[in-house]
DNA sequence: CGCGGAAGTG
DNA sequence: CACTTCCGCG
């Protein structure tokens, strides 16, 4: 079987965006490493393959050589390389697929998640840089998505491309090879020219694939093109790879997994549904096969000018829907939704015995009626093993599988309430308490927001803003906590899910200060999967959610936007739902923290390392107070936010200079 | 092979 | 700071 990394897609290019700041260093080993990736020449010595954003070096002494020529580090090798990677842990940058050799995996959140639309309308107020206006472009059905950065990203040479049109240079950059080498023109550029023949320019690698999968490009401004967005790479199919074909043994998806394929349902022009694979989430990589509704969400082109991306609600929904999804599959915490506004969660299915002894459960989600999402409630018995990428052989003792709890929101309930229920309530099936459903008001965005979680399920359907819903079933009604049973997904998948959603995640403190226990990461992990709950639970609790000020007002009106709330939920309140209440904050983050640390005090042992690093920005001093107002003032760490992940997504420079 | 500490580098 | 180098441990 081919690897699916060879069709693989690509990352979005903003996520390669250099943006130089500051300080704008060296290249950085990610960086290079997307380089790569997205290059096909290069597909057989590293590629795309296994789950989303996992690839695997098919030749690390090759990656080496060729990072050790960027570098100018002849001496470099596997060896170093890898311990390279591994400092990538801490960052959450990268993971490590276990299991497999030479087989890491992109913490694409961490990298890009940035660039949600979703994010950035929350801080884009805050100082995200080039974030468009918080307000919707269209009348409401789309989403806003500014990317953080312009959208010239991709090229090194950021000075080429930012011409003012913006797009007009997508044909330019190409060129300068992005790997390049330390002296100019030598060495490593020598060896991708080698690798490809003629050394297209990476763009041009791509654009050409593009057109292969869809031929779309040419309707959509290249540079805000889908493609534009998310790179892919058509594959060449016919690649193998030279090195153990046992790699993979059998995947389950039959793509590349690359962290943003192209959305399989793209708009009728779209061109996504060209790409024969259904594209997985980022975030559900994870998820069992076929018990998620894999989405990516397609932003479209917007109009404005600034190169804003849209995301059709539609979409969007059911982004969030697979979201929701693996979030209960994986045990995220169900503080990963603060981020989405107005959405609901999908509740979780057990396992149910259609899958004896088998894993995981799979979830099956339901789309509220009105929507256009995936067929609702269709569940996919098989989530099993064979159907899980990792099951096979390489890991025997997948049956060994933990439990966990799931922290159903969190109790403040009326705080909760109250916050939400302006917001509008549908509810569905309500859990009494709390359960799973969490309805973001808007969060991190906006300084005043206020976050809020809805104890009660709500079902989603968007708002009139366009905002999609999400619903999420309560799995039990026990009020607090739920079990779950899930199967190994060890550290790296907890954490990885858990960071998906993390967008703000990288710097996380603790109070605690060191325990005195570390955990050490254990290889097949059913031990103790270290998860990193707190740093989304830091930053989500930072953040409070403000009020939905996507769309502003006007947005509202149309039919209420619906977050509802669970039946409980007293004030229906219907119509505006959104409710700018700021002063609402409610200071969940303690609460959550507590309980999901309970179950996550794995994390500790990095803290102590993390710990270290992000020690740094602390000044997280009275999150606890109860008072709300620490969640006015967000500011900051929305700020410190974003400005990490820029610049962890930013520093593409290619260029080196000379050894 | 993979991990991560420790020291060193620019 | 982001590695690079070295290394012992499993």
């Amino acid at each position: 079987m081919k690897t699916p990394g060879d069709s693989g897609f690509a990352f979005p290019e903003w996520a390669y965006k250099p943006e130089s700041s500051p300080g704008s260093r060296q290249i950085q080993l990610w960086h290079f490493i997307l380089e790569l990736l997205r290059k096909e020449e290069y597909h057989d010595v590293i590629a795309w393959q296994g789950d989303y954003g996992e690839f695997v070096i098919k030749d690390p002494d090759e990656v080496a050589r060729l990072w050790g020529a960027r570098k100018c580090k002849p001496q470099m090798n596997y060896d170093k390389l890898s311990r390279a990677l591994r400092y990538y842990y801490n960052k959450r940058i990268l993971h490590k697929t276990k299991g497999k050799r030479f087989t890491y995996k992109f913490n694409f959140n961490k990298l890009v998640l940035v660039n949600y639309p979703f994010i950035d309308m929350g801080s884009a107020g805050v100082g995200v840089p080039q974030s468009a206006p918080p307000v919707p472009t269209g009348a409401g059905t789309h989403f806003r998505f500014p990317p953080s950065t312009p959208s010239e990203v991709l090229s090194p040479s950021s000075e080429e491309l930012r011409s003012p049109g913006v797009f007009g240079t997508v044909g330019r950059r190409v060129a300068r090879g992005s790997v390049s080498d330390c002296s100019d023109g030598t060495s490593v550029n020598s060896e991708i020219e080698e690798g490809n023949g003629g050394g297209l320019g990476e763009e041009r690698a791509s654009e050409r694939a593009a057109e292969r999968a869809g031929g779309f490009r040419g309707a959509i401004h290249p540079r805000l093109s889908h493609e534009a967005m998310f790179r892919m790479y058509g594959g060449a199919g016919g690649h193998r790879a030279h090195r153990g074909p046992e790699v993979s043994g059998h995947r389950v998806h039959p793509e590349p997994l690359s962290p943003f394929p192209a959305s399989p349902l793209a708009t009728p022009g779209g061109s996504a549904a060209l790409l024969a694979p259904p594209p997985l989430s980022p975030a559900l990589s994870m998820t069992p096969g076929g018990s998620h509704l894999p989405y990516t969400p397609s932003p479209t082109l917007s109009p404005m000018p600034g190169s804003i991306f849209s995301f059709n609600p539609e979409d969007m929904q059911r982004y969030l829907q697979a979201h929701t999804q693996s979030v209960y599959n994986y045990h995220l915490s169900p503080r990963a939704f603060f981020h989405y506004p107005n959405i609901i969660v999908p509740q979780p299915q057990r396992p149910d015995k259609a899958i004896p002894g088998a894993d995981r459960g799979a979830i099956t989600t339901q789309l509220p009626s009105g929507l256009s999402g995936p067929p609702p409630g269709h569940t996919h018995p098989h989530p099993a093993a064979a159907a899980h990428p990792l099951a096979p052989s390489d890991e025997p003792h997948h049956s060994s599988s933990f439990k966990f709890k799931l922290q159903p929101p969190p109790l403040g309930r009326k705080q909760l309430r109250e916050a939400q229920g302006r917001q509008g309530s549908l509810s569905s099936s309500s859990t009494s308490g709390l359960g799973s459903s969490l309805s973001f008001g808007s969060d991190l965005s906006s300084a005043s927001g206020s976050g809020l979680v809805s104890n009660s399920s709500s079902s989603g359907s968007l708002n009139s803003a366009g905002l999609p819903k999400i619903k999420v079933e309560p799995i039990s009604d026990i009020e607090s906590e739920e079990e779950v049973e899930v199967t190994d997904i060890s550290d790296e998948e907890a954490d990885e899910r858990y960071e998906e959603f993390g967008l703000f995640s990288g710097h996380r403190r603790h109070h605690h200060h060191h325990h005195p226990h570390a955990f050490k990461r254990q290889s097949n992990g059913t031990a103790a999967p270290p998860l990193h709950y707190d740093d989304l639970e830091e930053d989500v609790f930072k953040a409070p959610a403000p009020p939905p000020l996507f769309f502003g007002p006007a947005s509202s009106s149309r039919g209420g936007p619906v977050v509802k709330s669970e039946p409980d939920t007293p004030p229906p309140s219907t119509g505006h739902s959104h409710t700018p209440t700021p002063s609402h904050c409610i200071p969940l983050k303690l609460r959550f923290k507590r309980r999901w640390d309970q179950e996550q005090h794995t994390e500790e042992a990095e803290d102590k390392k993390v710990r270290g690093e992000e020690r740094n920005g602390e000044r997280e001093e009275r999150e606890e107070s109860g008072s709300g107002e620490g969640e006015n003032s967000p500011p900051h760490s929305h700020r410190k936010v974003s400005a990490d992940l820029h610049r962890a997504t930013a520093q593409l420079s290619l260029e080196n200079k000379d050894c």
